[in-house]
DNA sequence: CAATTTGCATAGCCAAGCTATCCTTCTTCC
DNA sequence: GGAAGAAGGATAGCTTGGCTATGCAAATTG
């Protein structure tokens, strides 16, 4: 496989694989954006919008938008910084934790499922490429 | 690395890489879904609407809604089956072939600068777990 | 020939990106 | 200390790419 080829299949293979993981979250209604999101809050602790938007590599609207619509549900919540009045503390709620601890529980099931036919070498592969990826994408 | 971390940081790395492709293509101004039913149609020849979807695993009304965009565009043509009325062939215009293979070989440029750091095995890992993950989701 | 199946389009919705812009609050510097 | 600039965040408005539900015409089948 050359790199050209390596860069179209790599491509279309990460697309099928985030369509599938998408429309996955049966019991867990909370897009893989929003749960993504959740995971840094709740993982990483507290974090601003700005510096969400940077760990995601999105715009800070982008971040904006989703953080009102988890606060919306309930999952997290603005907490004001007493030292620094622009600044906004994110924070998970026990709600959040909750969906993310289910909405986890249901992708590991899946990923599971996919998971399960493959050989213990095709799983060191598949964890080997992952690192590969997150260096090269500067993760 | 557990299946549990594996699955997380597989889904965050595609995720991000995902988002940086999305963002590369600025002499050619056609999006990622775009592109690859354009790249299915230049190099595996026409196909129609449901063909198309079965491919990319997506509905039916979302290759519609793409080939319009496409055939608005110029970059794709609608042609009637003369012995099944209800069918269409989607074929690609030179100028989607044309748009195509400049857009490719911007991506080439982009992914060959992510792969140029990377040693020889590192690019075989990368290879192997995409042919993994094309047999994991069906591909 | 009627009923069903098939292929596609349309309507209408939503999520998640983006840029541009605005407001508020800090910081800096004269 | 006050004005100017920088920084954090929100909002507006747009685009893309998904989806389901539905409609319609053509083909197939009983």
């Amino acid at each position: 496989m050359n790199d050209d080829e390596l860069a179209r299949r790599l491509h279309s293979g990460t697309l099928r694989l985030l369509r599938r993981l998408r429309t996955a979250d049966g019991s867990a209604p909370v897009s893989p954006a929003r749960l993504s999101l959740l995971s840094i809050l709740v993982f990483a602790g507290p974090r601003t919008v700005g510096e969400l938007a940077r760990l995601e590599q999105v715009s800070q609207p982008t971040i904006s938008n989703l953080v009102a619509a988890l606060e919306a549900e309930g999952l997290v919540r603005r907490v004001a910084d007493p030292d620094d009045g622009r600044r906004r503390e994110i924070r998970a709620t026990p709600a959040g934790r909750r969906l993310l601890h289910a909405a986890r529980e249901e992708r590991e099931r899946l990923l599971l499922g996919l998971l399960a036919p493959l050989g213990e070498r095709d799983r060191k592969t598949l964890a080997r490429a992952t690192e590969i990826l997150e260096a090269m994408i500067g993760g």
